[in-house]
DNA sequence: AATCATTAAAGAAATTTTTCTTTAATGAAA
DNA sequence: TTTCATTAAAGAAAAATTTCTTTAATGATT
């Protein structure tokens, strides 16, 4: 397949995935004062290559100053407008049990655009209730708000084998997105944005790690 | 540089991060009774290429039948055997928080072979209390316990800025890898392993899709 | 029994991602 | 001022990963 124009399939995914670490390292450079940064204090960091760094920060319009780095503040600005962390995206999560609760009380997630409008669930004990000032509604509700309030973003920590109900659910109220976090995939029309965020993938590389690998490293 | 023996760096980490839902999807189709699985049939379940699975299988001793498929219970049985997920590891866990209590409650760890024996903390409120049976210590305790108890693996759910101590502690007390799920990076020696769970990451993947992109996919 | 269609497997090719190499810039030190 | 060392940037090369192609096997259909 011939590619007519160049970076039309966008930024590579592994960058994007190293960016949210480089704009935290950032931050808290900020905050120490620090005006310069350069690419190997940031490799070094991160436990990386130095070039990977410069590559990955070559996608956005970050520039640095030989024998100087990037200016911190630079990094800070350009990355969390870059990956979309400055304007705030509104998102419901269903299922508030153990890990939809964490989700909720996590101010990082807010701290990186994303605000919780809503909870959802089917238990009448946690129906009603606030956590961390975030409602939670019946299910039955979720139409309602999802029209009543701007919301493109659906996060799913119900158990696995409810994942699909949920989201037929979000995409027939016409959410753009879903973060799932069960071991579930679900099916969903070809526009609709799905990540999948599965724990058990980790635990997995860990114990290849520990287990098999060990002989040249 | 020149490879020596072929496949000495082991199986490919995509790969790995891939079969846990292999598995997964082979353990439903055990319990409905299902007694043999095409890689067609789960790759339309995890929306990938056919050969993708085929190849991800191979790296494994399964076999397949033409025109037939695999055996589900060989999926099961030997895909959880290689991921190591029917031997049961140890793990602590620092930081019975609201993602720790999450992890404590959360029974699929302990169904991958991740074994949580004890939970520590700082906080007076939450020491001395049982999460899902798990009970939790002060961080002080945890050199006594580790010795006692054959640990292995140390799970970091603490604040980032606690992140690096914590780690110290883990390795100083003798644990061969560590579970980190803040966004701060840690430093430790070579030979431990570190496996950085970033939450982060994925919701940057989201935005990115959502924002940027939408052009061909 | 013959044909057909589906599938796994192996290897080749293409693509993507990382690492290496070279160049040029520039602040610090001599 | 001159030299030196550090760094970003761009491009080339290498490595890793995915996708495509071919082959052979075999259960189902005619
Ligand atoms: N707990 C963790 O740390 C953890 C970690 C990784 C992944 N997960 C996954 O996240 C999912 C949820 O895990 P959990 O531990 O939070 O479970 P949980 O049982 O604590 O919470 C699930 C919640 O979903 C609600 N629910 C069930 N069906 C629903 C429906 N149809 N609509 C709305 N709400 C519904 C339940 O009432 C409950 O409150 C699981 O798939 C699990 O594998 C959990
Ligand atoms: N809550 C989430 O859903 C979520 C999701 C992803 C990542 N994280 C990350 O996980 C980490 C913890 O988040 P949280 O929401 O659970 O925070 P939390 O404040 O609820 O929990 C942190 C716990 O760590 C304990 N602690 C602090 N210092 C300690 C120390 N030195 N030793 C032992 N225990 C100590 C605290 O007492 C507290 O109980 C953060 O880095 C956060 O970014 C959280």
């Amino acid at each position: 397949m011939v590619q007519y124009s160049k970076k039309i399939q966008g930024v590579p995914e592994p960058t994007i995935r190293r960016m949210p670490s480089y704009l935290a390292f950032a931050e808290g450079l900020l905050r120490k004062g620090q005006q310069f940064v350069s690419s190997t204090q940031i490799a070094n960091y991160m436990n990386i290559d130095p070039t990977q760094v410069t590559k990955d920060l070559s996608y956005t319009t970050i520039v640095g100053k030989t024998r100087v780095g990037y200016e911190v503040k630079a990094i800070v600005d350009v990355l969390s407008e870059f990956l979309g962390f400055s304007v705030m995206d509104n998102a419901f999560l269903v299922g508030a049990g153990s890990l939809g609760s964490a989700l909720l009380h996590d101010s990082g997630l807010n701290h990186f655009g994303l605000n919780i409008e809503a909870a959802f669930d089917v238990n009448p004990a946690t129906i009603g209730r606030k956590i961390n000032d975030v409602e939670v509604f019946h299910i039955d509700q979720f139409r309602d708000l999802a029209q009543e309030l701007n919301v493109i973003m659906g996060i799913i920590t119900v158990p696995a084998e409810n994942a699909q109900t949920v989201a037929d659910l979000m995409v027939a109220w016409g959410i753009k997105a879903i973060w799932n976090f069960t071991p579930a995939r679900i099916k969903v029309p070809d526009d609709i944005i799905v990540q999948n965020t599965t724990l058990y993938s980790n635990l997995a590389i860990i114990f290849n790690k520990l287990h098999h690998e060990r002989k040249e490293e």
